[in-house]
DNA sequence: GAGTGGTCTAGACCACTTC
DNA sequence: AAGTGGTCTAGACCACTCC
């Protein structure tokens, strides 16, 4: 009787290419299948390696595009966690204000998070002196507590921004949304500048990753300090 | 007392983090300095690593930066090459037909991406259902050649998926889109179906990062297909 | 077959959080 | 100080393109 003796451990020949997507669907299906629910730790990256046999760069290829999707969230030092985001449904509270206002930032996040990178990639020099006034003026607003002018003037610098990507159907929807905008209120103002700051430089210096990435940080930002608001 | 041991080559002087992002940005400044234009190709990535003195992990996450900003595109195994979108300014050509249609795609880009990747996390199991449907009659359509049908089929199921997104908004505008849309002709069938696939797949198994990815590909090919059949 | 990008591994050191 | 994620290095092998 002769076994073809293979040292392997198995023939585990898997010359699959992509491991990062395949463990991406088997969390994924962990999380569908109630194995892992919202508020769950993810194993520390240490043990995912092991668990799946892969390296490191693997993992934390794995752990990035969940956080992109918004399945999990990691956090420095302390791991990674399942969020709430699939499960509970449309966020179906109820038709009030709130939620109201709570989808139009996500259309908002659809729509600039796009004219942002597009605007990092065609905005003339003109174009540029024109926001980074209405940045100015924002912050001068602020700095008066004229709170009532925040409203309009923030508006502002996102139509500016829109007028930038050089597609004209950004502006028209934005202009029709003028009047859904959420009235800020008593909202951390230097966090909001500082933020808007991110998205500038990033336009200013071409680079369309990064601007898509301030304004959607900027957006996502908005929602929940809306929302903190809203729950006092 | 204990002394560490650590063998070092030399002083690093560059205990830099975030190598890559100061990668990006002064690749960006040679492409905006015109030291790099439009088709220039890039130093493959061996020679950036030396350049630079990197290693090639940052290398590779620089240059997929600039690869989603739209700054530059990579080919498997011939190199990776500078576009043009800065530079020559909004797509001016003049207010006609194609630059129209073109407009509309880039909207639908950004309204559609979003609407993908919320799809992939809200959709219910009938939803799901109701897209694949979709998916299939657009599939016998495409077989039995009444292309005339074939264009409000796509929509269906691109609002298939938006009514998904647990957001009306993006409904409502979708529906006000749908007779801005391109009309489907002598469109490679095959491509279509199977970037429908991979949108579909993904929805299916709630993987919002490939929804979007998927959904983001689907947009600039057809963007490209629409402007190849624009210039015959 | 040579050249170039795509994926993966193993390991080192840094930064943040908690005890 | 211990634990965990963040960044970076060096090197191996695979896949695609072109000659």
């Amino acid at each position: 009787m002769t076994t073809i003796s293979v040292d392997e451990p198995h023939r585990e020949q898997k010359p699959q290419r992509n491991l990062a997507q395949k463990l991406v669907q088997e969390i994924l299906q962990k999380i569908e299948s109630k194995v892992l629910v919202p508020g769950d730790k993810l194993p520390k990256e240490a043990d995912i390696m092991q668990e799946h046999g892969v390296s490191r760069t693997v993992v934390r290829e794995a752990l990035q595009r969940l956080q992109a999707s918004g399945n999990v969230e990691t956090k420095h030092g302390i791991g990674t966690f399942v969020l709430n985001n699939k499960g509970q449904g449309p966020m179906d509270l109820s038709f009030d204000y709130v939620n109201d206002a709570v989808e139009i930032l996500e259309l908002r996040i659809g729509l600039e998070v796009e004219i942002a990178g597009l605007a990092a990639l065609r905005r003339t020099d003109e174009q540029l002196v024109e926001i980074r006034k209405a940045l100015d003026a924002l912050r001068a607003i602020d700095r008066n507590g004229h709170v009532s002018d925040a409203g309009s003037a923030d508006f502002n610098f996102h139509l500016l921004i829109a007028k930038s990507a050089g597609n004209h159907y950004f502006v028209d929807i934005m202009q029709h949304m003028e009047n859904s905008l959420v009235p800020r209120k008593r909202i951390d103002v230097s966090h909001v500048n500082h933020e808007h700051e991110e998205v500038y430089t990033a336009i200013e210096r071409g680079d369309s990753y990064a601007a898509r990435a301030a304004m959607r940080l900027h957006l996502t930002n908005s929602r929940e300090r809306f929302l903190k608001l809203a729950r006092q």
